[in-house]
DNA sequence: TTGTAGGCGTTATCAT
DNA sequence: ATGATAACGCCTACAA
């Protein structure tokens, strides 16, 4: 088994430089005619392919993205990576993955190995935990532009695509005021998120709009374990005021909840109603889905990532021309399949 | 900004040659103590890292694994891929992705572009309707070892990881029969799917260690389709004998055979039970989960396919040292989440 | 113990 | 219109 073919052994065989062939292959406008047929000619016949590897070495750019997430088989980050994946094909660009599975540490090891592997850029989604971002502002250095999605830093001077829940949370709870509702629970995130701040504005806001007070005690910060999600039901449910609905962080804390409710003998849509935050594709199929539900839109925020990169790596953008794209999530009324 | 330190740099500022320097950072037993510790302390104050590009190109080798599969939003596969991504990281192999969107011509693109990025090898899980495989065969030519996993082509001589459904169905089937059903409908798939010979023998196997007689009426294959899917139960359940259970392909095709078993007035459980097969993490949200589901492993098949296709890179395992590693499927019962 | 030199495949620069 | 040559960064015989 020969090695593959290569320009040099074109030349040779046809006695020209290894220059002449490789401008032929590149369609040069000034190589003869003839000379352009015979070597293009013998490249197809010996089925030469360029040897990328080399070429990647020595343009030193690899058209490749690296992409790090926390969780691949998260519905959520599936449906982004699509995005992500489907525009890079577009643009002849191939995608290196990298789960940190919402490890900081690992987050760290990834980016250094996507650096010494020059990817030519970084889409991130950062791991739960990640506070520092000393290992991304490093990239700088080698002239790796990042683009995060979906979960980013707290900090200004990046590049972003993120979703605000405030809109779709203002839908929500004006959806709910509109049915009747006047006592409506919370089970919020983590504090320092700023997706958890988003639908505490969101809630705010829209009990403003209809002139009525925001109580923040029914506002629950949990941390999204079932168990979590357990004392925050219970805690709304001895609220003094009677809650006869709940705004879920997510559908995995949705369907949690409605355990416990269903535990404490109550019974969905009558006793107490559900509006949740679309992670799963699948919410037709659980057994109590949400009312409605606020949409992410992870494929388009993959998407566009990724063309903000491809901008930046084209130079058709200039990297202090911060990109820091919001889409705006949206209630999706009995989400079907 | 310069550009990023080589090891021609060190060699110079140190007066060394570039060999030395190569070689005192790989800890060389013949180097000099004292040069070492020269040279790896330079190295470490100028932050040198190699040029994974240039390694690539000299050592033909990227350290760099294709998988190709049909849909990264689809959770079986995220699940799968999960399990390539952890053991390629652990070996120290990074991870090229491309879905195929079950679009033949699309795998064969990406099949491509991954051999012109000289990946070291791939794992693939077929498009749906691929049915040549002259795109994987070509790659023997260029010394890339393929392992297939899940969706396998129909052929000898390749390396596979596959879940057998046998297995599975023997045991659902089982445990309808246990249950005192006795008429069993199946919604099979393509008849040329392996996965769904798998399940019409495992159908009659069960029913023969029963000795009770199959009958092949009750064994309708649909295109997986929800209109196709109706179809079948249309089928079933008009069927001259009381469908009483049904066996699902998987958990999509049991989510609408449900819906239409619903819209007929039925009772799930009591006029009919439906048993499936794993393709959803999630079949603890279903409104009618199956009353049990034939898991299918799929991380389990990315680590072990990645596992062999390390085997295979790593020359621990000769190339025509056919890997055919079948899992057996396992039916689960009431799965939790 | 260290240095020299060549090569991996391609493109780009400068000649001719 | 074509050729010669250097360069990219690293490794590895082979020499000294």
């Amino acid at each position: 088994m020969p090695n593959p073919p290569t320009i040099k052994e074109i030349a040779q065989r046809l006695n020209l430089a290894t220059s002449t062939v490789s401008r032929a292959l590149h369609n040069h406008p000034r190589i003869g005619l003839k000379t352009r047929m015979q070597v293009q000619a013998l490249a197809k016949e010996l089925q030469y392919e360029p040897n990328q590897t080399a070429i990647f070495f020595q343009q030193k750019k690899t058209f490749t993205l690296g992409i790090i997430l926390p969780e691949l088989s998260e519905a959520f980050f599936s449906a982004a990576i699509s995005g992500i994946e489907d525009t890079a094909n577009q643009h002849n660009y191939m995608v290196l993955l990298g789960q940190s599975h919402d490890d900081t540490e690992r987050e760290k090891k990834i980016v250094e190995i996507m650096k010494n592997h020059r990817v030519d850029g970084l889409l991130v989604s950062l791991a739960k935990n990640t506070v520092q971002y000393a290992h991304f502002d490093m990239l700088r250095k080698y002239n790796i532009p990042v683009v995060f999605f979906d979960r980013i830093p707290d900090m200004k001077d990046i590049h972003y695509v993120a979703c605000n829940m405030e809109s779709g949370t203002v839908q929500a709870v004006s959806l709910l005021l509109q049915q009747g509702h006047r006592v409506i629970g919370m089970i919020n995130g983590p504090e320092k998120l700023i997706a958890s701040r988003q639908r505490t504005t969101g809630y705010r806001k829209a009990m403003q709009q209809q002139r009525l007070k925001y109580d923040a005690t029914l506002n629950v910060h949990a941390d999204l374990s079932r168990e979590g999600t357990r004392q925050a039901m219970q805690q709304l449910l001895s609220h003094k005021r009677k809650v006869t609905a709940i705004v879920a962080f997510n559908d995995y804390v949705s369907q949690d909840a409605v355990q416990y409710a269903l535990e404490q003998g109550l019974q969905i849509n009558r006793d107490i109603c559900f509006v949740s935050y679309a992670n799963l594709p699948l919410s037709s199929y659980m057994a109590f889905p949400p009312l409605a539900s606020v949409e992410q839109y992870p494929y388009q925020q993959g998407q566009k990532a990724t063309e903000i990169l491809l901008a930046l790596l084209a130079d058709k953008l200039s990297p202090e021309d911060y990109q820091q794209v919001i889409i705006d999530s949206r209630l999706v009324i009995a989400p079907g399949r």
